[in-house]
Formats: structure tokens, C-alpha cells, sequence
RNA sequence: GGUGGGAUACCCAAGUGGCCAACGGGGGCAGACUGUAAAUCUGCUGGGGCAACCCUUCGGUGGUUCGAAUCCGCCUCCCACCA
């Protein structure tokens, strides 16, 4: 496989193939930019997409420059969206930029990233600055985009300020002389800009690369954090194992494809296995890219011995007796169950008990269940999922 | 600036004096089944209590009433139409 094949993989659009040849040959490290907007603390498997892509552009040679989008977050990016964003304060902003770098590490060498805030060069634009930026756009191509078109006919407000965004998007490629931008499929009329406005600089127009969103879990939205249909890059290992199980059949041929640039014919080849074993190889898979293969590989034991084989996990949350009886003997279940703190409320474990989700060492209880002092350790489990030990 | 409309639980959305902790849908949780936390079906989904029952919730606040999410006054915020 040749570089331009390997770079194609996983992608939408690329505009154009022949500009990304040419300056592939220049024998020099392209600067490959991926914005950034500090709106939300935490990434997630979705922003990965495009992380992975530009990871893979470091390993030829190549420098990622991670522009933090920390004065475009206070804009709010109208791509997609049906709503002005609220306006988020600085402090905010800042703490959420932080979290971001660490998180983005995971997937990104840092040795060949350079990064930059936006504000370096917006904050202090005056209006005089800028004018020559706004002249470069006309309100009607912006109403082209499907976003804005649609809000305009459907009468939902759009504020003046976010037409600054793509310009502002755009203006910080011209600042950072990029030679390639990445961007979601969403992106596409931002990362346009950028080359027009680095045309109008005289710069070479930058090589604009979008990459397919993922969809999240829910199987319909793409994944957000605000959509609550995510898994983040700060997940344990569990939490991933578990969410990736969790997505229905359909989706997962989905996930192949956008995260590990599977082909459909060797997708067709996959659905010649079970769709468990399938699902938990992709488990595996996306486990170990946002932790190590020995979680991965842990975790799918773990998976296997709980949900495969109906047995207790290794390790659980364990209390002692004085911390959930009360000091009472016998106790009703009920307490126990209260006071572990393992449910939002005791409504909500007596609830699961009516429902006669709660087993005790294994036996089905019920309202009437008391219990006593264990004499090495017993094991209360409320669901599939949640399990804990009482120990004397 | 003028005129109308709206704010209901995690989200959407009914409800216009007691039968309302509030229809319905989504989401979430559980059970059954299974191939997994898939799919499907069923149930549950404010808090406290073993229970009878009690408490808190329908933008905020003050009233009317035996009784209000529902009626009235004021306030805050949103939206539409006209200019």
C-alpha cells in the first residue's frame, strides 16, 4: 500500500488527492491541523476518528498542530447544529483545554505535535483587522450551508457572531500556514474557508481531508457527549468493554469500518462468524486503543465469567457488616441494600428487589429476606451488572 | 416599538379547579428469552415508609379557594407575527 492509499483509508473527502501528492513528494513534514474546540471536558471514541487519522500522518513523517480552539469555543460552532450555542465563559474554557491535551496524548505523539490557542491571534483582533475577513464572505454563501439554510427557513434565530466562526476557523489555518486540515464530515464548509482565505494570503491552499462521524451508541446520532451516547477517552477499561457490548448487531459493522478502516469485503468476510464473537473481537479492539491490550484482554475474561457463564466478577466493592447492618442482627435486605450507597436511592433498590433482580450468594431474595452476620463474606448482587461484597 | 403565544419530571410532550406524582413517546433500569449489556416481549421509572400513609415537584413569587400544574396579580426567561 502505497502513502496516498494508506492516508485515503477511513476518509469521506479528500480535496484534492493531487494536491496531497504534490506535497507529499516536497520531502519536507507537512503541518497537518485539527481544531479543536474546548466546549466540552471530556473526548470521545468519536473524536478518535480523526485523532487516529492524524496519528497516522505523524507516523509517516508528519507534524500534527493541534490548534485549541479556545477563543472559537467562546463563538460556539453552528456546524450541525439547529441552535445558537450559549456563550462559555474563559475560566471554563481553560479548565476544559487542559483535560483535552491529556486525553488527546493517548492517541497523538506528543513529540510531534505542536500545539497552539487560537486567542493567540483572535483575542486581540480589532474590528479593523477583521474587516478585511468579513469582506471575504457574503451572507449567501453562508445560507448555502445545510445548517443555516435550515434554520434560516425554519425561522430559528442565527446570531450574526456565527458566521465569524468558519471565518475565524479558516483565518487560523492562514496563521499556522497549514498544509493539511482534518475535519469531520460536518466540517467540510470550515475547512473550505480556510483554503480561500489562504488563497486570498497568497499562501498555498491548504489539502482539506474530512473523515466520517461516528455514530453513537444509540445507533441513530453521532456520538456526543450531550447526546449521553458516547464512550470517552476517559472511560475505565470496564466502562468500554461494556458500552462497545452494548451496541446493537447492525451498528458494529459500523464501527469496524470507521475505526479500523475495514472493508466491505472484509466485512462481508466477518459476518460469516458469530455476531458475539465478532462484537467482542471489536470490544477487544477499542479497549485496547483507548487503554492497553492486557485491560482489553482482562476485561473480555472478566465479560465472559459475568454475562457468559453467570459467574461473579473478580473483584467488587466489598463494605463490612457495621457499615450497612446498622448494627442490628438479623437486618432486613433491604437496609443492606441502602446503605451500601449503591443505588440513587432506597426507593430505587427496593424497586430492583420487588422486581427480584437481587440475588444473595447466588439466591434469588425477596422483600421478607433478613440477613445475618456473614461469617467470611457474602456476595449481594442487584442485576446483571452491580455486585458487592459484605464482608464480618 | 406594537400584538399574540409559551415555560410541565432526564428529554419531547399531554393535562386548563379535586379522580394528578401528573396520559403518551424517547431514554434509563429490571425480568423473561437469548447469541452479549444485540434483537424481541413484559414490567418499573420523584423521595421516605413493611404498610396505611406522608413529604417534595408542574419557570419565580404573592393571592383566590375547603382544595390549584390548572383561576387572578406581579416578576424572570423564551418564541412567533407586525414594524
Amino acid at each position: 500500500m502505497n502513502v496516498i492509499e494508506q492516508i485515503r483509508l477511513g476518509t469521506e473527502t479528500i480535496l484534492s488527492e493531487e494536491e496531497l501528492e504534490k506535497k507529499l513528494v516536497k520531502n519536507r513534514p507537512l503541518r497537518i491541523k485539527l481544531g479543536a474546540d474546548p466546549t466540552k471536558p471530556d473526548l470521545t471514541l468519536g473524536h478518535t476518528v480523526v485523532l487516529q487519522k492524524l496519528r497516522q500522518f505523524q507516523d509517516l513523517g508528519h507534524i500534527a498542530v493541534l490548534i485549541i480552539g479556545d477563543f472559537t469555543a467562546r463563538i460556539g460552532d453552528p456546524s450541525g447544529k439547529s441552535a445558537t450555542r450559549p456563550e462559555l465563559s474563559k475560566k471554563k474554557i481553560a479548565e476544559n483545554a487542559k483535560t483535552y491535551l491529556d486525553q488527546v496524548y493517548k492517541i497523538l505523539d506528543p513529540e510531534k505535535t505542536e500545539i497552539h490557542s487560537n486567542s493567540e491571534w483572535l483575542a486581540s483582533m480589532s474590528l479593523e483587522d477583521a474587516l478585511p475577513l468579513f469582506r471575504k464572505m457574503t451572507v449567501a454563501r453562508m445560507l448555502e450551508r445545510d445548517d443555516f439554510s435550515k434554520r434560516f427557513k425554519s425561522q430559528t434565530p442565527i446570531s450574526l457572531v456565527e458566521f465569524i466562526y468558519p471565518l475565524s476557523q479558516g483565518f487560523d489555518s492562514v496563521q499556522i500556514e497549514a498544509d493539511v486540515e482534518l475535519g469531520g464530515t460536518d466540517q467540510l464548509f470550515n475547512l473550505l474557508v480556510g483554503r480561500q482565505l489562504q488563497k486570498d494570503e497568497g499562501q498555498e491552499e491548504q489539502v482539506v481531508i474530512t473523515l466520517p462521524l461516528l455514530v453513537g451508541l444509540d445507533g441513530v446520532q453521532k456520538m456526543s457527549k450531550s447526546l449521553g451516547n458516547y464512550i470517552g477517552l476517559n472511560d475505565s477499561a470496564k466502562e468500554v468493554f461494556g458500552k462497545v457490548m452494548s451496541i446493537s448487531d447492525n451498528l458494529m459493522w459500523n464501527y469496524w469500518k470507521v475505526l479500523f478502516y475495514k472493508t466491505d469485503s472484509e466485512i462481508d468476510a466477518m459476518r460469516a462468524d458469530h455476531p458475539m464473537a465478532t462484537k467482542k473481537s471489536l470490544a477487544v479492539a477499542v479497549t485496547s486503543r483507548l487503554h492497553d491490550d492486557e485491560a482489553a484482554n482482562y476485561e473480555l475474561n472478566q465479560f465472559e465469567q459475568v454475562f457468559s457463564r453467570g459467574e461473579i466478577p473478580e473483584n467488587m466493592d466489598s463494605f463490612h457488616w457495621n457499615e450497612v447492618s446498622e448494627g442490628r442482627e438479623p437486618v432486613a435486605l433491604l437496609t443492606v441494600l441502602g446503605n451500601s450507597g449503591k443505588f440513587p436511592s432506597r426507593k430505587e433498590a427496593k424497586r430492583l428487589l420487588q422486581q427480584g433482580a437481587v440475588k444473595v450468594d447466588g439466591e434469588k431474595a425477596n422483600f421478607e429476606t433478613n440477613l445475618g452476620k456473614p461469617k467470611k463474606e457474602m456476595v449481594i448482587q442487584a442485576g446483571k451488572r452491580l455486585f458487592f461484597k459484605v464482608l464480618p
